[in-house]
DNA sequence: ACAACCGATTGCGAAACGCAACCAGTATTA
DNA sequence: TAATACTGGTTGCGTTTCGCAATCGGTTGT
């Protein structure tokens, strides 16, 4: 076994590579709010990750083989982060990641829908999220539909609808 | 949203409660491998920690609710740590981890067979293995299968096998 | 010319990590 | 009964990481 690892074991060699408290926090918003750029990462993102550690943890995806980082031709300061295919094929996990949390932790409703759609969905519906992300971040053919799309519209009428109750609440 | 959680998305809670380098690996040694007390967990880990950092451990997965620890009637100073519902409930992500760790990590063979079986037994088996669980930890009754004994098997299966590829080629 | 935006970097105090030594109480053994 | 080993930890200490705020040089749009 290399020398700088713990062990062999995959539990243990995941851990190694995301067991931190933002890494996957990144890759989900890349992966879930398409937030492609330092910036968008940086501003958008609900728990408010400071500017140094989104610099160290990109630069370690990138390294480690879940991110890539190109130019963005727009903009020649700009830089594109997209997931690679082992990023995309954590889909699964992180679905269980957010299934869990969905049950044993103190989880806000708006937060959760998109959890529980892909909980709901299944094996099936990852896969069809799977190919969507290699289209957007590989370059793959576009599949036909849309799960980031459902997901979103899921999200916007949960945020509606408490917008609502509340109003009425008051 | 509580004060003290950056955000009430599921991924993150989960983070904020597992996201580290130690507290998954506990979890695991005492789900796969029945270590249930303080030294079979500091000495029989594969990965070495530190006796400070597994009392601390210990002590946040009990208070998280993921760990219970009780009096070893046995032994007036030995204590006995469980795993709880919710604790039993991350088999299938941390069966989805070890599935991704074994596709994309440099793992040992010996330590990944039960990754590999824990993935192609699929959500049955890990049902199986989680009434198991519920017996050991929890008290429920005793399941006819025991995935416990087949991953051990399994795992003895493959060390042995390994050691006369060596034996052969010296 | 100038303001806004780009992906970061720097400084610094606080917290966590990792290692080794050590501890008191309990059970086993000679 | 005295020595030994094992129990679940604790303590000290140096290194690394985290988290926050301020800042930076370069680029773009007005």
């Amino acid at each position: 076994m290399d020398a700088d690892h713990r062990s062999g074991c995959p539990i243990n060699l995941t851990l190694e590579m995301l067991g931190d408290r933002w890494s996957l926090i990144v890759i989900r918003d890349v992966m879930f709010g398409d937030r492609r750029h330092f910036r968008e990462l940086l501003t958008q993102s609900e728990e408010g990750i400071a500017s140094n550690i989104l610099a160290a943890r990109l630069k370690r995806l990138v390294a480690a083989g879940l991110l890539t980082k190109e130019p963005d031709p727009s903009h020649s300061q700009k830089a594109v982060y997209s997931l690679t295919g082992p990023a995309i094929e954590l889909v699964p996990l992180i679905a269980q990641m957010g299934a869990w949390g969905r049950r044993h932790t103190p989880v806000s409703e708006e937060l959760s829908i998109r959890a529980q759609l892909l909980e709901e969905g299944g094996p099936k519906l990852w896969a069809g999220f799977m190919d969507e992300l290699r289209h957007i971040h590989l370059g793959a053919p576009k599949p036909r539909r849309s799960v980031l799309a459902e997901l979103q519209a899921a999200y916007e009428r949960v945020v509606a609808e408490n917008a609502a109750k509340r109003k009425r609440g008051r």
